[in-house]
DNA sequence: TCAAAAGTGTTGAGCGTACACCCATGC
DNA sequence: GCATGGGTGTACGCTCAACACTTTTGA
């Protein structure tokens, strides 16, 4: 069965950069291609866009299937139409960036490590088509939007600890942030709820672990309040 | 002559957010219809992506051929997919928004006025398709933007008054400034060269004329200065 | 001389930043 | 008891916001 139309059209594809919080370091899921072109090369998950789906929908399916990840953190990026992006034809990406609880979905990434795995954000290998492009722009809008919208929780398990949350802010960020002033501001704004919980299996004292209060923000929002650490 | 595909494929446009700034209120570019569907209905100014031509591109040549602007300040600003967007057929719209200095290009939107008009952001029309909503997030954004990157210097002349750029402020973001303080700001970041001129033909004492420093900013930018006002 | 907008400084309050020590816990 | 991170308060400087009068010019 084929498809016939008046004028040429270009495809239209999803591509999706995954961020992921390790101990230590930021990380970003890249799939091993096995098809041409740039078969055996690292490159971001994605794929072609169904008719009969939204872009969104696109997006969340090809995360599903190349990665197992699922009901992630998803916004759009940026569109990316250069003509000779693709060397078959004119393909048209839109690029939306993800983030996941990395420790919820650390086993994924493992069972299927042949074709999926996790790289700190600076030691990537090098990259299929334009995805190095689209991959440093989701970074560079991963920081600026870090700042003044609370997408960091997304990053992080339910329950975290403040030191935790410092450490993800100073991860992404690459400055060391004082400890004082980062729980007066981060407490000052109300939006943590303290749970009667402390962190277990720990060689120190452990920490109290904090939500985040997301209707409160809601509300918030709403009332002309605007995040910004 | 006809194209063939294996699978079936949506089409592709662009559409365009054209901001412009009368005296006293910021305006929006709008275009008639004058095929189906929504003949007769105002629509933001845009058309199918062609082939061979990124998507920048696009817009641009949309730009010239259905309003006769040239050489404006475009951005990207979201891409719109959802399934039932546009009742003929799946469209995804790759919208931008753009910025004139409206006395540069008011008599083009004059002469064609027939099927190409400005109208004030609080005093639209009903619009084709999705752009309701596509214009309220344009619109949206150049708030936001224009906060924290100097693009409202796009709206004014070459040559402009702290009086002009203080009321761009003030009409944009819908609140007053005070004056004394936004001068101070304003100079202080040492952006804005004084030119030796003065305006022309006014009732009353002539104000300074100034030149936003396009070169300084970009040296600025570099090395890491981020503009706020 | 009047109208209309240009231009100009100071002060107080609140916020952000810098900074060091004791506490609780597990080994 | 010691190592490790958890948890806490203050003082200073700076930035931001509030605020009113004089000057220039053309009509």
């Amino acid at each position: 069965m084929t498809f016939t139309y008046e004028y040429p059209r270009g495809a239209l594809t999803v591509d999706c950069v995954v961020f992921g919080l390790d101990e230590e370091e930021l990380k970003v899921m890249l799939i091993q291609r096995d098809l041409p072109p740039f078969e055996g090369q690292w490159a971001l998950p994605g794929g072609f866009v169904q008719v009969e789906e939204s872009l969104e929908d696109a997006a969340r399916r090809e995360l599903q299937e190349e990665t197992g990840l699922d009901r992630v953190f998803l916004e759009q990026l940026y569109t990316f139409g250069n003509i000779d992006r693709d060397p078959r034809e004119r393909v048209v990406s839109v690029a939306y960036y993800a983030l996941v609880k990395l420790s919820n979905h650390r086993v994924h990434a493992a069972t299927d490590a042949r074709d999926a795995a996790w790289f700190g954000v600076h030691d990537t290998p090098s990259l299929a088509f334009d995805h190095a492009k689209i991959f440093s722009l989701a970074l560079e809008r991963l920081r600026n939007k870090l700042r003044y919208q609370p997408i960091g929780f997304e990053l992080l398990p339910k329950k975290f600890t403040l030191s935790q949350l410092q450490h993800l802010y100073e991860i992404v960020l690459e400055r060391p942030l004082d400890k004082r002033n980062f729980r007066k501001r981060v407490l000052g704004m109300g939006l943590l709820i303290e749970t009667d919980e402390v962190e277990q299996d720990v060689a120190h004292r452990a920490a109290r672990l904090y939500r985040f209060d997301e209707r409160k923000y809601r509300r918030l929002v709403k009332a002309g309040f605007h995040f910004e650490l």
